[in-house]
RNA sequence: GGGCCUGUAGCUCAAUUGGUUAGAGCAGAGCGCUCAUAACGCUUUGGUUGGGGGUUCGAGUCCCUCCGGGCCUACCA
């Protein structure tokens, strides 16, 4: 028994997410929160979305909305995703709730406190017509390099070019194209990273059994040119947290929030309070998640996400944490996930390529889509969906290997001896040499599992599943039945033990379908089996069960010919 | 430009960190079974590990080089 805080990257507001951003945190995160559960650990998992920053703003002047209704809705909207997806969060926040607020501010005041808190004049381009100051990313021009007219105030994509947007010849808003563009004056707060490099390197040292892709990227960051580089926190615009030093005012910073990227982060510990607000519990009950010093010594945190999250996960929260001087838990461990491409090319939310989670979910239920995603989630580099591939693996993995043996099971039994679990009988050594690895690869799984490994743990839970139609195969009990139906009673107990198993060991990648197979075998038994011993008694003689629904059914060929080209383009 | 990751069977991925004959799943071929969702099982074909060079008793693994793919590069989040 060990306590386990688990954090999903928080999801960005403007839209509803792609399979790729699925798969890259919010599911391996539930896969492990599930599994330690199972376990019998005690885990807090949280995650929020993410609601401050310019697109929100734009995206919720699109939609023709004041930009807090607009992020209600929008949370509405990821929230039911997610429990369609079957994700388990003890709570899903906020980034714009109220405790983050109070919770971003405090860490601003503590951070300013401790010196690492600087401000600095720095002259930005103000649209007129927009009313606001525009992020580099939201000036276009023409690239004084190439001579690109669509290059960006950060970069230009034709050349590569890293570019100042001063430097664009002919620079216009992307946000309404206006070319009434100056440049102003205004003030904002830089935290100090600086100042926390050899701190966070020595941390970042001690951390080396993260993947590869987390640490390199830190030590990236933390050694390239000049190594870390101080952050601005604060931004010009009204959709955020207000800027203040505690509760107090922050004299020439008002009228500005705080940067999302300071902010969300710091969602993660206001969300636990959200958690405890909303059941009425004390401060208590979340700061023994939080506070080294209040009983959170002994938890061990663990984060999930994509990799273009882990420059602010490995230093800019960290930063903000030891900054504070005060003991708040530090990440323990950071799994960080490459990206799943879509048919060749990119998942895209701007360009809406791809798969969605409201659209794969009107196709299909969770569970298949769970099954594919984690089954081939990219660890070591990035990897792709392809229907052919996605109809492949679930007719074969779910509904062949898995379903089928639910299936063939429950009818022979019934056929044979009704809709109870058959007494009387032995399994005798012979009968079990086909399950002689299982206990191995039981224990492997196991061990996948707490390492985060989540292909290679898929991979022995389908070698679990076929396991049992090797072993049934070569039990054959409807040919054991002609002669000794005895002896076939034992098999068939123990194929129905194994239904029941497998409805345990299977719930954290496919909670429906593992809900469906307990509730078939009618047990509430869902301890986790550590060996097949422990397996084959756990339903006793003369249980009863029904025979489920098909638990998956297969995808035909029209079916994906009708997805690929109906998903072919971009959506709309 | 710089940095990091990556390239293994038709496809998706392994390979105990330098150790025997590079392994799985899917797809393909053959056989078997008839409980089952035309499902299951057994056997089997398939690789010059992107190319070239080097170190080593030994290289998929380390070094160099070339080719391809990807990501990051700090104001998208």
């Amino acid at each position: 028994m060990a306590r386990h805080l688990i954090t999903s990257a928080i999801p960005y507001i403007n839209g509803i997410k792609h399979l790729g951003n699925l798969v890259g945190s919010q599911l391996p995160a539930d896969l492990y929160a599930r599994y330690l559960r199972a376990r019998g650990h005690e885990v807090l998992f949280l995650c929020a979305t993410d609601e401050h920053g310019t697109p929100a703003e734009l995206a919720a002047a699109k939609a023709g909305k004041p930009v807090d209704e607009y992020c209600a809705e929008m949370w509405g909207v990821q929230k039911e995703l997610s429990d369609g997806f079957r994700l388990s969060f003890d709570k899903f926040g906020r980034s714009s709730s109220a405790q983050n607020r109070a919770l971003t501010q405090h860490f601003a005041g503590k951070l300013a406190e401790a010196g690492l808190i600087r401000e600095v004049t720095e002259k930005q381009v103000y649209s007129k017509a927009d009313g606001r100051f525009l992020p580099d990313r939201y000036i276009e021009g023409t690239c004084p390099n190439c001579g690109y007219d669509r290059a960006r105030g950060d970069q230009c994509e034709n050349c590569t070019k890293q570019l100042d947007p001063t430097d664009l010849i002919d620079p216009r808003s992307a946000i309404s194209g206006s070319t009434d563009l100056e440049v102003r004056e205004t003030k904002h707060l830089y935290l100090r990273q600086s100042a926390m490099r050899d701190k966070l390197n020595a941390w970042i040292d001690e951390k080396t059994d993260w993947p590869v892709l987390t640490t390199s990227i830190a030590r990236k960051w933390l050694n390239d040119g000049d190594g870390l580089q101080d952050r601005g926190i604060t931004r010009d615009l009204d959709w955020g947290v207000p800027v203040k030093k505690g509760d107090e005012d922050w004299p020439g910073m008002e009228g500005k929030v705080f940067y999302v990227w300071f902010d969300a982060p710091i969602e993660y510990i206001a969300c636990a309070k959200e958690w405890a607000d909303e059941q009425g519990l004390s401060d208590e009950a979340w700061e023994r998640w939080w506070r080294t010093d209040k009983g959170a010594e002994d938890v061990r945190y663990t984060q999930f996400m994509g990799k273009d999250n882990v420059p602010f996960h490995t230093l800019s929260f960290p930063a903000t944490i030891m900054g504070s001087g005060e003991p708040w838990k530090l990440v323990d461990y950071i799994k960080s996930f490459n990206y799943l491409n879509y048919d060749g090319g990119q998942f895209s939310t701007s360009q809406g390529r791809g798969v969605f989670m409201d659209q794969a979910l009107e196709i299909l239920p969770a569970d298949y889509w769970r099954w594919w995603l984690l089954s081939h989630a990219p660890e070591n580099s990035d990897s792709e969906f392809t229907w052919e591939n996605f109809q492949a693996s679930v007719n074969k993995d779910l509904a062949d290997v898995l379903g089928n043996f639910a299936s063939r099971v429950t009818k022979f039994c019934r056929s044979k001896f009704g809709e109870t679990v058959p007494e009387g009988g032995e399994v005798d050594a012979a009968i079990m040499a086909k399950l002689q690895g299982f206990d191995e690869t039981l224990a492997a799984y196991a061990t996948h599992m707490e390492a985060m490994e989540v292909r290679k743990a898929a991979a022995a839970l389908r070698s679990l599943w076929a396991m049992g139609n090797e072993w049934l195969q070569d039990a054959a009990p409807w040919a054991v039945f002609k002669e000794d139906p005895a002896k076939a009673a034992a098999i068939v107990r123990l194929a129905l033990n194994l239904i029941r198993a497998y409805g345990v060991i299977s719930a954290p990648f496919i909670p429906d379908a593992s809900h469906a197979m307990l509730s078939a075998m009618k047990t509430e038994d869902a301890s986790w089996p550590t060996s097949l011993s422990e397996i084959a008694t756990a339903l006793p003689a003369d249980h009863d069960f029904t025979v489920p629904e098909n638990l998956f059914r297969k995808i035909a060929d029209e079916e994906r010919e009708d997805w690929q080209s109906r998903f072919a383009g971009v959506r709309t």
